[in-house]
DNA sequence: CATATTCGAGAGCACTGCTCTCTGTTGAGA
DNA sequence: TCTCAACAGAGAGCAGTGCTCTCGAATATG
């Protein structure tokens, strides 16, 4: 099978471990090397040209290797573009958290996330378009991605759980979610916070539409429909905000 | 050159012009035909395995035709997928207007709205990809397009204009979305309706959770995080209507 | 009927992901 | 220290892709 469908299988069996040990003999401190060499290639590619026209060959051509050689240090394409999406992933997850000021008010914390995360994805439209973009047919995200998917969203339920805390909290309106129609895991998705179902709702709500509205934009979607879109994303991230219950206007 | 970017421009060159007029000549009415039956082969490709394995070359074996015959018919690959999303959005658009029943009660309108989108997406993921997933790098969305990408949206908005026609709509709560953000030509995006910037900001807000959700759903961002994904739809498409003012609970 | 246009097929180019084999290198155990 | 297995790189090759070009054959138009 040549097609990426086929392929699935193979990205569960990351080999790039080099990266996270301490390498110890001369071998293995090269292929940590050349590991990270390949994936920084790769990381450059994908942000000038996007993830369809990157390649391994084109890889390994940059980096003065045959195409086979690569192999030995990420199994298949889909490996690859795995370890770009663990790193993306991480960096729009670190932005976020980067971006709050856990002392501050609940409205500059809401709106300092929410553009860090917006500027990243603007600076960065390939690796948006990786993470939340269509996934490649057959690929099955490795649970590696999962873990780390979530500082972002993370991020958005420690602002909320802190001002709950603090009693400054709006109380919900509008429709509230039904218990049934959310993961009872969810309702501990922060360590020693509780949320209950609508405000789990609501933050998936406000998550979906902090990705969802960068889409629109990065995509085009927006084109010829708003006229300023930073004001337009900062009445967005208002209008959520106040939807969850953060003390916004 | 041979990737996709090099290749825009090609998109904007229709040439299957025959589906469109009366076929005169037995020449121009096998060119119609032709043309249907790879635009089908191509749909059911796309439906079956996805965007990104539909080639041309599998497409002109599908019909027993060498590959360079296709491209008297499709200048390229983009431009077949280009007719695929013209198809897609376009069905979309009429599923929306199909489930619209303008004499019932707007949250009914509504509901059954929103139900037909995500039935339709969730029975053609793979087209459902391809109008809102990432655009293909260097593809730039024909006019073509735009126009029929709108169906869609504006039946929710004639939903609310309707219901606001009939005395029946909420005043606006919470932040209100300022002038500048909105492009002005939006403010009479239906014939004989006027809207205020506000009231377009929330229509685009509709519009971008009901894609948005969809897409969470459809590209597993939602596993173990809701348990009754129906349930939690009906509750999205409830709360959306209620903030933009529809006589929800 | 001659001519111009259209159409299908085949070969070919430059790519792609991936595999296999062959050689040289490196590291660990006897 | 020597041996041998594991590892790393290169090259060829396979099957697939989009797309172009040319060359006959069919078809429509003057």
């Amino acid at each position: 099978m040549h097609t990426r469908a086929g392929n699935a299988r193979a990205v569960l069996s990351f080999r790039y471990t080099g990266l996270m040990n301490a390498p110890r003999t001369a071998r293995e401190r090269a292929r940590a090397e050349l590991t990270a060499e390949i994936l920084a290639a790769a990381r450059r590619q994908l942000r000038e040209e996007g993830a369809a026209l990157l390649s391994l060959r084109s890889v390994a051509r940059e980096l003065g290797m045959a195409s086979s050689a690569v192999y030995r240090y990420f199994a298949s394409r889909d490996e690859l573009l795995t370890a770009l999406i663990v790193q993306s992933y991480s960096e729009i997850g670190e932005a976020a958290e980067n971006a709050d000021r856990p002392g501050a008010a609940p409205q500059e914390r809401w709106l300092a996330v929410w553009r860090a995360v917006r500027e990243w994805s603007l600076a960065h439209r390939h690796e948006y378009a990786l993470i939340f973009g269509t996934p490649v047919p057959g690929y099955a995200a490795p649970h590696i991605t999962i873990e780390v998917a979530g500082r972002m969203p993370l991020t958005l339920a420690r602002i909320v759980a802190d001002t709950r805390r603090d009693g400054n909290l709006t109380p919900a309106t509008g429709p509230i979610c039904p218990t049934e129609a959310i993961a009872p895991g969810m309702l501990t998705l922060l360590a020693g916070e509780q949320f209950s179902p609508d405000e789990v709702a609501r933050l998936i709500f406000c998550w979906n539409r902090l990705v969802g509205i960068i889409g629109y934009e990065l995509h085009g979607h927006l084109a010829n429909v708003t006229a300023d879109d930073a004001l337009f994303f900062d009445h967005t991230a208002r209008t959520e905000g106040a939807y969850i219950g953060l003390p916004f206007s």
